[in-house]
DNA sequence: GGACTATTTGGCGATTTTGCCAAACTGGGG
DNA sequence: CCCCAGTTTGGCAAAATCGCCAAATAGTCC
């Protein structure tokens, strides 16, 4: 309820929020293995060049990876690694729910 | 780019996009500590009850959470504990912002 | 400077999310 | 059965997100 406690959940808010799209782990999943320029991420991705240097861009505002021109190119890495360990986690999640809705069936 | 893998980049998408809201990361961080009744997460959230009754369906149809009902009322429990462990990771990404943005000044 | 490539930005319609209110539903007690 | 507290659901308006196109920008090469 106080402010202080309440700005601190909306700022992990918004970094949890930069990741939650397919896309965008999908970007961050490839940066995990390497940096990779915008060219080779639209590649990847299979959206239009202007939709996926606005994901990145939103990667960038919540601090996930950070970005570098090199000539005509921009590069981008993945910043915090940490947040890949959180995907296996996840994993656990879904395997969770599959393992639910089978026993339903 | 093949259908697998992006539905699986899908999957985690739905899983993390049910934790990217603030209320929901607070419920979460609460359910940690002990089960819950909505009227107890009513409380603590500071909105409406029906609002936090439609958080608490969002994180358990991602399967972060169960509920279980006792008389009246309807407790939930937090059911991946791993996801919390993320949290600091998530601190790690704000502290690094938080440093830039002080270099920049 | 002009042409060309790589990237970002502006803007638009379409879709999704959010939070409140009102109404429906559920279980316990008189 | 009726009433009540706790919870969920339906519905709506406001706000945010998404993906494309078109236009602007940045850097390289001639």
């Amino acid at each position: 309820m106080p402010t202080r406690s309440r700005n601190r959940y909306a700022a992990r808010a918004r970094v949890i929020k930069a990741m939650a799209h397919p896309s965008r782990l999908l970007i961050l999943d490839e940066l995990k293995k390497r940096e990779r320029c915008v060219c080779d991420l639209t590649e990847i991705v299979g959206a239009d060049t202007s939709t996926v240097s606005k994901h990145l861009s939103i990667l960038r505002n919540a601090g996930l990876v950070e970005d570098e021109r090199r000539g005509v190119m921009v590069f981008y890495r993945l910043r915090v690694p940490c947040i890949m360990d959180f995907f296996g986690c996840v994993e656990n999640v879904l395997r969770r729910v599959a393992k639910d809705n089978a026993a339903v069936l």
